[in-house]
DNA sequence: CTGAATCCTTACTGATACTG
DNA sequence: CAGTATCAGTAAGGATTCAG
């Protein structure tokens, strides 16, 4: 996910690399739930539901977000400033692969917890 | 998604994080996409596969994979060694959500690209 | 062949301070 | 309020070298 700004020519075009570079990343994904469970927000609410997030960090995700069309930004003229944001259409269909994923997720979730306790560090090759 | 290690507080114990947290770095999908092509592969196949991968990180990925129970790592005592990787059930029940993604990357791919390309920067919010 | 260990470079991230 | 700019710390990725 997160993943960092070169890709390798095998990752080249392909779809999956290029949604993936910009939404696996630490914030975008935390965004577009906040933004589903909550319709049309300011960025400082957006700043106060994740909390944990920098100013600096939900400016950049939700550029980018709205940059790639899953998120609309509305400026309203008025003193103090006031900017909203909102999902896209894209932006929801986007939500229906990720319930696909979070299905798995939360159903496998265990079982790969249970996997990562149980697991132990190979032996080399040739010691088996 | 590469994603980091350190992960928020609102993203703690969040499945969907904790999924993406291992497989949206830069290769773990890649991985699991030739392996589910290849069928069994040897360490040396999928470098060459994947070509542009280091030694390092086409180890690191395994490794993970195979911690989270998603890949099977079989050792030969032969030589030189051979060690075998293929994917577990869990590893292609990962597949059908991963296919819901890349449906939806494919699907919408040229209206991201789009949307990029017809991005500009927005004013300040009192220039409106 | 299949890795692990080290070094080094790059990129992400957060804190802080400042602007419209 | 809603950002941007700068700076510094940290973590990821690649190249190289060595080992079982």
């Amino acid at each position: 996910m997160s993943l960092h700004k070169s890709r390798a020519p095998y990752a080249d075009r392909c779809p999956v690399r290029d949604v993936l570079d910009r939404l696996g990343d630490r914030w975008s994904l935390l965004v577009l739930f906040v933004l589903e469970e909550g319709g049309t927000l300011r960025f400082s609410v957006l700043k106060a539901r994740i909390d944990d997030i920098s100013q600096r960090m939900l400016a950049q995700t939700l550029r980018r977000l709205e940059q790639d069309g899953l998120v609309s930004r509305a400026v309203h003229a008025t003193v103090p400033p006031k900017v909203e944001y909102a999902l896209t259409p894209m932006g929801f269909s986007f939500l229906k692969p990720l319930r696909s994923l979070e299905a798995w997720a939360v159903e496998h979730h265990e079982q790969v917890r249970q996997a990562r306790a149980a697991y132990v560090a190979p032996q080399r090759a040739e010691a088996l």
